[in-house]
This record gives structure tokens, C-alpha cells and sequence, in this order.
DNA sequence: CTATATACGGAGCAGACAGTCCGGTTAAGG
DNA sequence: CCTTAACCGGACTGTCTGCTCCGTATATAG
């Protein structure tokens, strides 16, 4: 992660194969493969696997690490374009494709236990903050959503498009227009705020509940 | 299921012990308990649980028919209100409570390997059908939504209720309060009508999805 | 009360799966 | 080309979990 220690060719070969040979496996048939499918796929054996990532979490954890940096480059990118809350619309789209193509995804995101992320999502957290802030000036997304709630959406759509991957990706979009209409109604009840522990909460321990993990 | 079989008194007594044990058990820890757990509570050998559910699965399976009566005698009883759009959001609400209350109520409707079930769903199918119809009749629920986006909309407020029930209850309300002005908008785009295999398909498909089996 | 079919308990079995270990192999400096 | 430290492969181990087996207990019919 911080400095590449000089090693030889063909360890540092074999190290980028299992990461790519893990994350299309991952993609392909979620996080429960065994790990001798991974080695096979990367050409090398289990004892090889296991020598650079010690263990399954921490390949897991490796591949987070790359999706979750992407998505916050995507974020940050959006935050340029001359629309923000069709910026916004069109972001939840591509997350929740990436997340049909590769299911995984948040259950990476979701981890709690990797330090090495606690900068990465907190870079995603004041990107997104930052695009749904101008939406909202742009008068096309209702005030009175905090970030626990586009969070949470964030997190239904991303079980939704799991769902429907393999099913009829028509789906995805027709649930999609519901929830944004909903993000923009002003019609209804208004939503009171939310204290400041709820805004910081939420993102990790909405996922943490799912593991069944204690809440320390 | 069809006729009780006359056996001895306390071997019916002890399989009504490990049915109510199994459905708290599973409802307060997840359906990944083990079964000497489920034994312990119901005051029993495992061997007692194995004899009367000759897998984990039909116990499982016996518990979620049990829930899936509950929530189509419930759905027929939305259906006598005066108000059927409250009517409908009331029932979600009920719901989601359930779900969030008993974990394992969506995957437990969702195993499509129990044909028992096959009549129970089909009336769920159809008292949720009508108490749709009856909504949008009544104007407050866009018309262009068919039976498989709802389906598939109880599924994420289903997985939204999981997901918050051990952090913060409020987050569920505010997603459904989001959820439910998009029901209700009628100014984004139309959603086009869908062909009648997703219709009926959805519902199973969704689910089993989840659960990787193959397409069968 | 007795006989016996029926049911019970929980130690133990079998399969699955993450992770280890060591004899053989190879990159790379001298 | 030779030496050797670094690396590799995959058989093997430890553990966890669903399920079985059989000696013991008990409900119930006669």
C-alpha cells in the first residue's frame, strides 16, 4: 500500500494476477468462491494466494480499496459537470450498474474494519455531500434529505440492482424513476433533521448490521 | 401438512417447541443460527429437531409458511378499509416492521423450492393485486406501476427495514416517506407497461437471485 | 401391569473450506 | 555460470456445521 518494497519480478507478477484474477471471479460469482478458483483463474497456486494477501479479507479488502477509489474519482467528476442533479441521477446510475455487473461492491465498500479506507470514504462522503448540496440549490432535489438518507437510498439501490442483475435490468430503471421522483417531491411531509450522530453513522453501520457483527 | 398423523403426545408436543423456538431463534439472530441453539431453546436434543424437519431447510421452509399466511391474512384485511391508498402504505409499514422485527421473513418467502407455498403466494399475489388497483384507482398511486415494481419495492424496503432496524429505526421511516412520494408523483416520465412473463416472473426471480441457484 | 413401538438425547461423523508447510524451482547478483 | 535467497505449488491440517446413529427412556394399547 504505502512504499512498493523491491521484490522479485515474478512475485510482484503473480500479486497484480491474483488481484485481477480475484476481482472478475468476485464479479462473477460473489464473494463466497473458494479461493482455489481464484488461483486457478490467476495461474498460480492457493499457497501463492495466500502469501500476498494473508488472508481471504485481506484480497477482499485489497479490491475494496481499488472500487472504492474509483467511485470517488466518478464522484469527484460529477461535481464538474454544467447539471448537478442530472449529474446526480446519472451517478446513481452508473453505481448501480457497476454494482449489478459486479455484486460485490458494497459489501467491499461496506467493511468496516479497514483503516486503510476510513480516508477513501471519507473522500466519497464530502464528494457525494457536495453534489447532492447542489442539487439541492438547483432546486430539483427536496431540502430536507440529509446524507444518512441518500446513503441508505444509495444502499437500496445497490440490493436492487443485485437483485435484478440476472433477472431483467428493465427493473432496475423503473424502481430508479420511483425513487427519484420521490427524491424530488415536495409534496409530502417534510422530514424533521437529523442529529449529527445519525449523519455520521449510518454509512458504516447500516452495513455492519448486515454482517450480524457486534456494535462496538 | 395435508393430515396430522396420530402420533404420540409428546412428539407433537415437542415439534409445536421446536417450530416456536426456530421462529425466535431465527428472528433474533439471523437464519445462520445452528441448530443446537434452536434445540436448546425448544428444550430439546438436536436429534428431536432433525427427526421432526429432516433438514434445516424444511425447518425453514415450515416457519416461513407460517409467515407467509400471516401477511396474506393481513393483505385481505387491508383490503376491507375505507382508505385503500393508507390502506396500502399502512401495509408496508406493517411490513417492513415485521421484517425488521424477523429477519428472515424475505428470504423465507423467497425459496421457490417449496411447493406448498405455490397457493399461499398466488394469493398474495392476488389480494396485493387488488389492493393496488384499488390505490391507484383512488388516484393517490401512479397507474403506470404494475405488480413486479411493487414486488420488488416491498423487496428493498424489506432489505432498507433489515438493514436499519439495529441502528436507527427513524431511517427506515424517512426512506419510506421517499419511497411513497414517488408511488404517488405522477410529473416524471411514464414507465412503459411490461410484458406479462416479467409480471409473473419477478417476484421468484428476484429472490433467487439472491441465493445464486441456477435459472432452472 | 407389561410389552413394545415410538420417540428422545447428544456424542460423533462427514464434507466443506480457510489457511499452513515444506520440498522443489527460479530470479538475479557476483 | 553458479549460488542462494526468494518464491512457488498443492497436499495437508484444523475447524466449523449440518446431520446421523443407537442406546436409553417413555407413551400407550391390551
Amino acid at each position: 500500500m504505502a512504499i512498493e518494497q523491491p521484490r522479485r519480478a515474478d512475485a510482484r507478477r503473480n500479486r497484480d494476477a491474483v488481484l485481477n484474477a480475484a476481482e472478475e471471479v468476485f464479479a462473477e460469482e460473489g464473494l463466497d468462491v473458494q479461493t482455489p478458483a481464484i488461483a486457478q483463474r490467476a495461474g498460480v497456486g492457493v499457497g501463492t494466494v495466500f502469501r500476498h494477501f494473508p488472508t481471504k479479507e485481506a484480497l477482499i479488502e485489497a479490491i475494496g480499496e481499488r472500487q472504492l477509489q474509483a467511485i470517488v474519482d466518478r464522484i469527484e467528476r460529477s461535481l464538474t459537470e454544467p447539471d448537478p442533479p442530472g449529474a446526480f441521477e446519472r451517478l446513481m446510475w452508473h453505481f448501480t450498474g457497476q454494482f449489478a455487473r459486479y455484486r460485490a461492491v458494497p459489501r467491499l465498500l461496506a467493511n468496516p474494519a479497514a483503516p486503510a479506507w476510513a480516508e477513501s470514504r471519507e473522500a466519497l462522503y464530502r464528494a457525494l455531500s457536495k453534489l447532492v448540496a447542489l442539487a439541492q440549490d438547483a432546486g430539483r432535489m427536496r431540502p430536507d434529505l440529509e446524507m444518512a438518507d441518500i446513503l441508505l437510498l444509495m444502499n437500496a439501490c445497490a440490493h436492487v440492482a443485485d437483485s435484478t442483475s440476472r433477472v431483467d435490468p428493465a427493473m432496475r430503471k423503473r424502481f430508479m424513476a420511483v425513487v427519484f421522483d420521490g427524491l424530488r417531491a415536495t409534496g409530502g411531509e417534510r422530514l424533521p433533521p437529523l442529529g449529527r450522530s445519525a449523519q455520521v453513522d449510518t454509512w458504516l453501520t447500516v452495513y455492519r448490521t448486515q454482517k450480524n457483527l457486534p456494535p462496538s
